[in-house]
RNA sequence: GGGCGUGUAGCUCAGUGGUAGAGCGUCGCGUUUACACCGCGAAUGUCGGCGGUUCGAAACCGUCCACGCCCA
């Protein structure tokens, strides 16, 4: 038995391998129970918060939650470790066209409708299905070690949060910011309802383009469209005023055909005279632009489909669908000889419900608005005149791209599931907008509106309303504003800019965060979106129960740079898992070598050059890591982890200490206290990122009650240039080495007589270090040095006990020299350059000159080892 | 059409003017106080092309090529 041994208490046995399915459950239970989560308004430390972006309630945990609740979760998990009060608070939207959609198709299963149960019992049956089927999300956020606030859980449909809708509503209207209008809209023919801009994508897709001849002979005039069937309801011909081609015929009337209907021809500087034939149809019922130019016409609007886009007018094309009627119009142009052009297929962009991918239809319609001009005018200063940053930086093009052309918003939808919109017709055509304290007019005939908000609205409160606004409750007062809003960059304009505009309206000028954090999108190993259609989506519970979901969350970190999209594949899980296991390996090893934080540091004095190295480096990870947290550079503060631990800590200390442990005594006291200070502070720095093994190991480690609520470490300022400079002497000393031992064929094990010369380097103290790592024996009365390697002023000789292999060493040797020479020649060449020596900075010229000088050096020992060699 | 971005090892990506890097993969050797989910060693690059600025360019400027995203 050796003496490191004497520890108190026998080590707790650890096995060999990390088992996260084993740990990973009852540990983040052990959390939520303990409360380390709840926030307290009542505290008077610092708050910190960060409110979830509400992920839907029909939804279920993707690789990209698990991306960003990996970032947010370390943000707030290291902010609590260092005092302050963190809250990090949950919830879901309740997504109002997905869920009801979701309902319906329950109900059409059975056979029915929504209006077969009527609105009321519908609305019921939601709520029915949110409590059986919604929500699976929050089960998993448990799964991925979420550090939130449960006890705060939000709902956008809540009733507190449904207040703070109707509160916002009533206030906007009030200050004349919402208002009724009859529009241009999208339209979505499948689910019934108008959506806003946002919610419709735009796909290139093959279509045609059909030019049209209207009118006849002298007056004939040649329009094009991709959308044929909606010249049943056109009510112009435009052309540009200043057209040659054109300006007899403004004012005329041609004849539209098909209808027999006469329309007028105007002028509008709108119309785009190199386009096409320079004359374009104009149908305002359903087309955004020929709206507005029906407008400055003051032109009637035709509307020809009804909500289902189905043909409303004209006997021969009533009852056909849309695309039905193109093909059909068409064919009756044509059989009139009216078809002037036919171009197939011709490209364009076309747009799609972004829920259930149907064309969208652009339909005129009376629907309720925010005027955004004055709120996206506040939301852009903010981020203008620095109060809210965006990170990084780069992305902040685009969200000023999208502030600052915003069109009005177009709120609500024709939908039975959201908040209803708060307005009451009366009989004689009032309309009154009802706050939440108010009592709807009372008595025969005043009806509210059918229509609910969109779910945008609600979710554009969620950083006050989920705190109690409007009431100033204390957790309104202690948490906002909010810290970082953390989330996708394709999410900018859904969450971002809405928060931003209604916090800063609603809660008087003070912005909802002061930084959003921008990410990009998980994408396959390959750099490829995740998509239904390429096959090549992954739930992460799985690499979760396979791997465990440290290492899933290590992965996503380490792909974290700022902005850019995060490929990830299942081989780069496995090297997280393998990185856990590690530090898993290591910490068993420590425990079983009397590692211990007990008690306080040895003096520098009585510790090793290792163990003040391995102290120096640990304090400069600390504030590295800090300082790349407060930069949002999850990627390099997890490679810079990752490269500490294993590098440094598990490949070189432990390595050089093994002798120290197996020797005992004092300097394995010295040492264990070191190992434990150093295991210690780097589980502390890793557990935000990866919570359960670093909880499973740090409370084993120092029995103490959870690495959840310890203090984040803090750099010492304890840095040792000496030390590091003297090990990376005995690093060098060994890879070269084994470089030799490789290059001869040795077997890593195979155990090598040698004699070792360190007097004058100061490395002598290494030396059983070094006999350990190298499975150097002591020279024998029989050692004959048949290999002398000259490495960092040191000198080994190797008895291999017969002939080496001198080709192999000869090879190796020449290679080196080959670099050293390159070396010798770029160096020599620029301090030859008198506009170098000239110019560059001092430092630089220097460090050039030692460069030179340890190549001469090189050099000459390279020669002197090749000459020594035997002849071939 | 407008705007933004990207191009570096086989793959995925770091690298903001001073010796080209990491992870994974590849090749060779291997049970050593933890760990084979491991260890040691090795190979691998006209830094997309061309031109410019500079003592010095993967980096800065111009231009071309290829790809991606957003908006119209």
């Amino acid at each position: 038995m050796t003496e490191n041994t004497q520890q108190p208490a026998s080590p707790p046995e650890l096995p060999t391998q990390y088992a996260p399915a084993e740990v990973e459950g009852q540990l983040y239970e052990r959390w939520v129970e303990r409360g380390y989560f709840e926030a307290d308004a009542k505290s008077d430390k610092k708050p910190y918060t960060i409110v979830i972006p509400p992920p839907n309630v029909t939804g279920s945990l993707h690789l990209g939650h698990a991306f960003q609740h990996t970032l947010m979760d370390a943000l707030t998990r290291r902010k609590r470790m260092q005092g302050y009060e963190a809250l990090w608070l949950p919830g879901m939207d309740h997504a109002g066209i997905a869920t009801q959609n979701k309902v319906e198709q329950q109900l059409a299963e059975e056979g029915k409708s929504r209006h077969d149960l009527g609105r009321e019992a519908f609305v019921e049956r939601v709520w029915q299905w949110k409590e059986e089927y919604g929500g699976k999300i929050l089960g998993q956020m448990r799964r991925l070690g979420d550090g939130v606030d449960w006890s705060r859980e939000r709902f956008t449909m809540d009733e507190g949060l449904s207040r703070a809708v109707q509160t916002i509503f009533k206030k906007l209207y009030d200050d004349g910011l919402i208002y009724r209008a009859e529009r241009i809209i999208n339209w979505c023919p499948r689910c019934l309802t108008a959506i806003s801009d946002i919610e419709v994508e735009h796909e290139d897709r093959d279509g045609e383009l059909v030019s049209i001849r209207y009118g006849q002979g002298e007056n004939a005039i040649v329009v094009a469209t991709t959308r044929a069937e909606t010249m049943l309801g056109d009510t112009a011909v435009a052309v540009h005023p200043d057209d040659e081609r054109y300006r007899h015929l403004i004012g005329t009337e041609v004849e539209l055909p098909l209808t027999g209907r006469r329309i007028p021809i105007v002028a509008d500087a709108h119309v785009d005279p190199a386009f096409g034939t320079g004359a374009v149809k104009v149908t305002p019922a359903h087309d955004p632009n020929d709206f507005e130019i029906g407008q400055r016409h003051n032109l009637p609007s035709l509307t020809i489909m009804d909500e289902h886009a189905v043909i409303t007018v004209h006997g021969p094309f009533q009852g056909l669908d849309r695309l039905e009627a193109r093909s059909a119009v068409v064919g009756a142009l044509r059989s009139q000889g009216r078809i002037v052009a036919e171009k197939r297929p011709y490209v364009h962009a076309v747009g799609h419900c972004s829920r259930c991918k149907t064309i969208i239809e652009p339909r005129l319609s009376l629907q309720w608005w925010v005027k955004v001009e004055p709120l996206a005018k506040a939301a852009g200063d903010a981020v203008r005149d620095g109060r809210v940053k965006i990170h990084p930086q780069e992305m902040s093009g685009r969200y000023f791209q999208w502030v600052d052309n915003m069109h009005d918003w177009c709120i609500s939808r024709q939908l039975w599931w959201g908040h209803r919109i708060p307005v009451w017709y009366g009989p004689d055509g009032e309309v009154v907008c009802v706050g939440p304290d108010e009592q709807p007019p009372a008595g025969e005939g005043w009806t509210q509106d059918a229509d609910v908000l969109d779910t945008w609205f609600s979710s554009g409160l969620w950083p006050f309303s989920t705190l109690g606004w409007p009431e100033q409750t204390p957790d309104l007062v202690k948490f906002y504003p909010t810290d970082v809003l953390l989330t996708g960059h394709d999410i900018i304009f859904f969450w971002v800019a809405r928060m931003m505009m209604f916090g800063l309206y609603a809660m008087d000028g003070v912005a909802p965060f002061h930084t959003i954090a921008l990410t990009g999108l998980v994408r396959d190993e390959r750099g490829k979106k995740m998509s239904k259609s390429f096959g090549n989506v992954v739930d992460p519970l799985d690499w979760m129960d396979k791997y465990g979901s440290d290492a899933l969350r290590f992965t996503l970190a380490r792909g974290a740079n700022p902005g850019t999209d995060v490929p990830i594949g299942e081989d780069w899980v496995q090297g997280s898992r393998n990185f856990t296991n590690k530090i898993w390996n290591a910490t068993r090893f420590a425990l079983m070598n009397g590692a211990t934080v007990e008690g306080p540091l040895s003096s520098v004095e009585e510790m090793s050059a290792a163990d003040r190295w391995i102290l120096s480096r640990l304090n400069a990870t600390v504030a590295e890591t800090d300082a790349l947290y407060d930069d949002y550079q999850f990627a390099k503060l997890s490679d810079a982890l990752f490269h500490f631990a294993w590098d440094e800590v598990f490949d070189w200390y432990v390595e050089l200490s093994k002798t120290t442990f197996i020797a005992g005594g004092r300097p394995a006291q010295v040492s264990g206290r070191v190992l434990g200070e150093v295991l210690d502070v780097l589980l502390r720095l890793l557990h935000p990122v990866v919570p359960f093994v670093t909880e499973a190991l740090w409370t084993t480690l120092t029995g103490r009650e959870s690495v959840v609520v310890a203090d984040w470490p803090t750099d010492s300022g304890f840095r040792d240039a000496a030390a590091e400079a003297e090990i990376g002497a005995v690093q060098s000393l060994i890879t070269e080495v084994r470089r030799f031992r490789a290059d001869q064929g040795l077997q890593p094990g195979q155990k090598v007589p040698a004699r070792l010369e360190l007097s004058g380097t100061g490395l002598g103290a290494h030396e059983a270090a070094v006999r350990q790592i190298l499975r150097l024996q002591p020279e024998g009365d029989a050692f004959t040095a048949t290999a002398t390697l000259p490495v960092a002023g040191a000198t080994v000789a190797l008895d291999l006990s017969g002939t080496i292999d001198v080709e192999a060493e000869r090879k190796r040797l020449a290679k080196d020299l080959a670099a050293a020479e390159k070396e010798r020649a770029q160096a020599t060449a620029k301090l030859g350059n008198d506009a170098f020596l000239a110019k560059a900075p001092e430092p630089v010229v220097d460090k050039i000159r030692t460069r030179l000088a340890a190549a001469e050096a090189d050099i000459a020992r390279i020669t002197a080892q090749l000459a020594s060699l035997p002849q071939a």
